[in-house]
RNA sequence: CGGGGUGUAGCUCAGUCUGGUAGAGUGCUUGCUUUGGGAGCAAGAUGCCGCAAGUUCGAAUCUUGCCACCCCGACCA
């Protein structure tokens, strides 16, 4: 993309609304736009960061033995009458009424819905287990929405839900989604802990918030050092497989957020060089709640033995939107964003440090389109600006490599590379940087 | 929902107290000079001063009502 045709509206200047660093980015470079509050158009780029995110969640899910699908935005209220959840719920749901006077209500989640799609479709534990899922936009009417889209009243949520004939298959579903988190946020670059939270009536150890350490996060949290030090994506998991190791291993050391915590256990389970105590943001949870909806909906199926029972349900959601923001909040510096690779809107930045010198476009042109063909996806910066305003606005949006080519390395045949992250430049051959970059 | 605050150019903000032709910086346009970390000079465009009613010869400024947005708290993916 030659960032001269890009939409890509980047401020110098911090909108007065926004507090936290990954709303100020966010708003800087252009990602987004907000419409009101809490509800926020995504321009292109920063659309692009959520898709790539969408995706990885996608795969992951996949890879667990999830099937993707769509639900409304819509529901009925009738549905939410029927699991008593439409007076519960309270104004932070959304209700509409439609020109026959049907009451609606624009969903802030979907556990109705596909219990209702399921129970209607499934009668035998022959068909089960099965887990459905679907990435769509939810509304919560926050009373008070801040943070830019780390909450707003619009997200983009992913919520898959499993369908089990008795609990005790129930937590293998539960362990395959568990797993599955582990990797979806190793592979954005997040290091997320799982931290037990509260299962309210239901009991049990059967639901986790995952929680990214940042300092701007809405909790406190406590936990185990080792966290910190440990890549889930080193071995590959076989999720027909027992699970329960795995998970095991990551729910023995104490990880809790202030709700949940304890502060005599924390000090006794871990040893004081080894304790954490920072903020964290709340990235996803998980939760297994048994029949509580299939129950009141009638999503019954016919056991081995003749018998009908209300199917075992369990709950997985994931921020999509929020990780947007979550993922800057973790990952920054005082000059803006830097985004891991897995979910940059492109990989390489191309800056000619002077258009229209014909040594410098051309040496651009070649570089853009041979990364081009090859597959990376590059963002180049041909514009006519100064210099220090181009470095400013790369720095900015924190794409993880930037390859810089100018009048004076040019007359030696160099470029220059730059990693965004670490900071680490160097001159290269022209040929030495794109097999670099493509490889 | 309680408390506080702000609405003036794309963005950051002055001007409001004390009523009298709408301002600055930045961004934008044009030209020249520049060109390796947000350039210099010159010329230019840009506003229902959040909306409505009122007071007044005259309202960005005073009064009343409404709306929007932000912050703190309580609440949440």
């Amino acid at each position: 993309m030659r960032l001269s045709q890009y939409f890509m509206p980047t401020l110098k200047e911090t909108p007065s609304e926004a507090q936290i660093v990954s709303h100020r980015y966010m708003l800087r470079a252009g990602m987004i736009r907000q419409a009101s509050a809490g509800i926020y158009s995504w321009l292109p780029m920063g659309f692009k960061v959520m898709k790539n995110i969408e995706q990885i969640v996608r795969e992951e899910q996949n890879a667990a033995g999830a099937q993707e699908m769509l639900m409304p935005t819509i529901q009925s209220a009738d549905l939410w009458r029927q699991s008593g959840r439409y007076d519960d719920y309270g104004q932070e749901m959304l209700r509409i009424t439609d020109r026959h006077d049907r009451e609606m209500l624009y969903g802030p989640t979907n556990e109705e819905v596909i219990t209702e799609i399921f129970g209607a479709a499934i009668k035998s534990y022959r068909h089960l287990p099965k887990n459905l899922y679907h990435i769509q936009w939810k509304f919560r009417d926050e009373v008070r929405p801040r943070f830019g889209v780390m909450r707003g009243r619009e997200f983009l949520m992913k919520d898959a839900y499993s369908f089990d004939l008795d609990a005790e298959a129930g937590r293998r579903a539960y362990n395959r989604m568990f797993v599955a988190y582990l990797r979806t946020y190793a592979r954005m670059g997040l290091q997320a802990i799982p931290m037990r939270a509260d299962t309210g009536p239901i009991g049990g150890d059967m639901s986790h918030e995952f929680i990214i350490l940042a300092d701007t996060g809405e909790s406190e949290v406590f936990c185990h050092r080792d966290f910190l030090e440990r890549d889930v994506l080193q071995r590959d998991i076989d999720f027909d497989s027992d699970l329960q190791p795995i998970v095991d291993e990551w729910t023995s050391l104490y990880a809790a957020t202030d709700e949940m915590h304890d502060a005599a256990a924390f000090e006794s389970a871990v040893p004081e060089d080894r304790r954490v105590s920072a903020r964290g943001i709340e990235v996803g949870h998980i939760f297994f709640f048994g029949d509580n909806y299939s129950k009141p909906l009638g999503a019954l199926v016919t056991t081995p033995d003749g018998d009908e029972v209300a199917v075992q349900m369990g709950s997985y959601g994931i921020g999509v939107s929020r990780l947007v923001g979550a993922i800057i909040e973790a990952s920054h510096d005082e000059k803006g964003i830097i985004w891991p690779e897995s979910v940059a809107p492109f990989k390489v930045g191309l800056i000619n440090l002077r258009s229209g010198d014909d040594a410098c476009d051309a040496a651009c042109g070649e570089m853009y389109t041979k990364l081009s063909d090859a597959g990376v996806e590059v963002l180049y910066d041909d514009r006519s600006e100064r210099a220090g305003s181009k470095f400013a606005d790369m720095d900015l949006i924190g794409l993880p490599w930037q390859l810089v080519a100018g009048p004076r390395g040019l007359k030696d045949g160099k470029v220059e590379l730059k990693n965004r992250r670490s900071g680490e430049t160097e001159e290269l051959t022209i040929d030495a940087a794109l097999t670099r970059l493509a490889s």
